[in-house]
RNA sequence: GAUCGCGUAGCUCAGUCGGUAGAGCAACCGCCUUUUAAGCGGUAGGUCCUGGGUUCGAGUCCCAGCGCGAUCACCA
């Protein structure tokens, strides 16, 4: 239930179309050849046809042909049965074994725990007749020691000439250095991929954002802390499946190329079904969905999915995105926040620092309406169109006499919200009717609906409603919206009739919400950019293949 | 879309007042059996983002473009 469909549109295409007009004029301008494939392979283009290898690329490629031709090897690999993650082989360590070896020639039957490991590659340091690496998979790190006693003559040429990157497999028993760092002693030891591209600095990992976005691959192994942020996501989103179901509510999947977009006020994104010949669009909100399999009989519904919407980027928004919507049948705006309550204290576990902030989950998050939040700051009752008409016109909108008031009171909000607290979760509740097409109005004042926005450290993270269900008010609301709509918007909004006709048929009261994902992944994480949550972020076109 | 900042070797970064393009890591050759960003000696590696302009001379100054980042706007 990601927004709704405002009248707010009106000022949003036209930002909109100003973009738009700047991207077709981007891509019909020639770019410079800085490509995909010099980002990949480090070698540089010097004319459309023919390609210079870099040094770098060309003393891998003479290694792998080296190894091949007088090793007789294939630096390609195959399947290997019972290797462990590099975090357990170093688990297994044994002190005992260990302090039984030190010193002492190895008694006949070592005592070390063996283990057989995979990784890449990322450091290495040979000196002549042992070399150290140290590997790394998602586990963690693991030092392999490789002496040229212990291993065949073509397996420690191989050893001692990897480069930072590969990816070798090694086995041997678990033991210790005279510094005391774990280390696997090799007595097997094989390559099971050459990198042929150069590697990035060997301490640093990548640092320049672009190429950490556009090689992700990379940064992953390289970037201390990439990888934790990205199984740290994969544990939240498993940790909130769960939770919904132990709350049960079961998982669902509703289209994501619909023929009408709805559910949401953002401008969507385009295709086009060649068999039947129709356009389609990819969703901006599931909601309409949802709420017809609560007609359908299903109780409680939840889906975590993308949805898209063909807006700006900025370091809060990507123009695809996680969000999961739920409904439950006979909740309300009420149920729904006290289960995000539990939910978000359940994924915190206390506080999460986000940048400065220090954020507690545990206490009760705040609440505040919108009403009071709105007199707060601009000192006037927002429902008194005439001083909201006031306060704009103060403000210099030059609409401000003509404009819907409530349009006014929504533009005039957003100085509002920077009164809240960044680092305490609060509520938004009581939001103004007209902009909350799809929530129910209160029974004694018509102009407020049972809607509340959940913000935390500046950021909106979802929308709670009490759902509108009287069929009639909704199509008299949806009928609204689309006759302030400019023609620019027309071309993709229409009346979702097949929902209309759903409701018809009765859907229960109910409570609904929607959450995005990568927002509740940033404050879990720590990261203050949902480029650095979201594995592939879009990116620029930047020539080539990319 | 607006404003500000950034773009130099594969990577991480220096580059003074406009005066011959620098370092570390990585690479290549050699030495080295307990290293920890290993060490030592040697070698190679550049469209200084692109295109104009000013100048005797531009990585450096000016203009335009491209890309990225930050802030704002819009949104979740």
């Amino acid at each position: 239930m990601s927004g709704l469909l405002r009248p707010r549109i009106q000022f949003r295409c036209l930002h909109q179309s100003r973009s738009l007009r700047g991207l077709s004029h981007h891509l019909s301008t020639p770019r410079p050849p800085r490509t995909g494939w010099e980002y990949r392979t480090g070698m540089s283009v010097t004319d459309s046809t023919d390609r210079t290898e870099s040094d770098l690329v060309a003393a891998r490629r003479a290694k792998l042909a080296r190894w091949r031709d007088d090793l007789g090897i294939d630096p390609w690999g195959c399947r290997v049965d019972g290797l462990v993650p590099l975090a357990e082989a170093r688990s297994m360590f044994d002190e005992a074994a260990a302090d039984a070896i030190d010193g002492d020639p190895p008694p006949d039957t070592d005592p070390r725990p063996r283990a057989a490991v995979a990784g890449r590659v990322i450091q290495h340091r040979a000196m002549g007749k042992l070399c150290f690496m140290v590997l790394r998979d998602e586990s963690g790190d693991l030092q392999i020691s490789c002496s040229k006693a212990e291993l065949e003559t073509s397996s420690f040429k191989l050893a001692s000439k990897v480069d930072y990157g590969d990816i070798i497999v090694a086995a041997g028993p678990i033991g210790r250095t005279k510094r005391g760092e774990i280390c696997i002693w090799a007595d097997r030891f094989e390559v099971h991929c050459k990198s042929l591209a150069p590697p990035p600095e060997k301490f640093h990992g990548l640092t320049d954002a672009e190429q950490r976005y556009r090689r992700r691959y990379v940064d992953m192994y390289a970037t201390p802390g990439t990888m934790e942020t990205f199984l740290r996501r994969s544990q939240i989103v498993s940790e909130i499946r769960r939770f919904m179901e132990e709350h049960d509510f079961i998982e669902v999947e509703t289209p994501m190329m619909q023929p009408v977009a709805g559910g949401a006020a953002a401008r969507p994104f385009v295709t086009h079904h060649n068999a039947l010949d129709i356009d389609l669009y990819l969703r901006i909100a599931p909601e309409l969905y949802l709420k017809r399999l609560l007609v359908g009989g299903m109780r409680r519904v939840f889906e975590i999915n993308r949805n898209f919407r063909n807006e700006g980027i900025s370091r809060r928004h990507n123009p695809e995105f996680t969000m999961m919507e739920a409904y439950e049948a006979f909740g309300d705006c009420e149920s729904v926040m006290s289960l995000t309550e539990s939910l978000f204290r359940k994924l915190a576990g206390g506080t999460v620092a986000f940048g400065d902030l220090m954020i507690d989950y545990e206490a009760a998050f705040e609440r505040t309406t919108y009403g009071d939040l709105f007199e707060k700051t601009h000192g006037c009752d927002m429902r008194d169109a005439d001083a909201v008409r006031k306060v704009a016109s103060s403000k210099g909108f030059d609409d401000a006499s003509t404009k819907d008031p409530w349009l006014l009171v929504e533009a005039l909000f957003d100085e509002a919200e920077e009164a809240i607290d960044p680092s305490r979760p609060t509520w938004v509740t009581d939001f103004p009717a007209p902009l909350s097409p799809l929530s129910r109005p209160h029974a004694d004042d018509p102009s407020i609906a049972w809607r509340a926005e959940l913000f935390i450290a500046g950021m909106e993270l979802g929308n709670f409603y009490t759902e509108l269900n009287d069929p009639d008010i909704q199509r008299a609301r949806f009928t609204e919206q689309l006759a302030g709509i400019n023609d620019e918007d027309a071309a993709f909004r229409s009346l979702d009739e097949d929902f209309l006709d759903a409701l018809l048929v009765g859907m229960p009261p109910a409570g609904g919400f929607g959450i995005g994902i990568d927002r509740v992944v940033m404050l879990m994480t720590g990261n203050t950019s949902i480029r650095d949550v979201v594995l592939f972020p879009l990116m620029r076109s930047d020539g080539g293949s990319e």
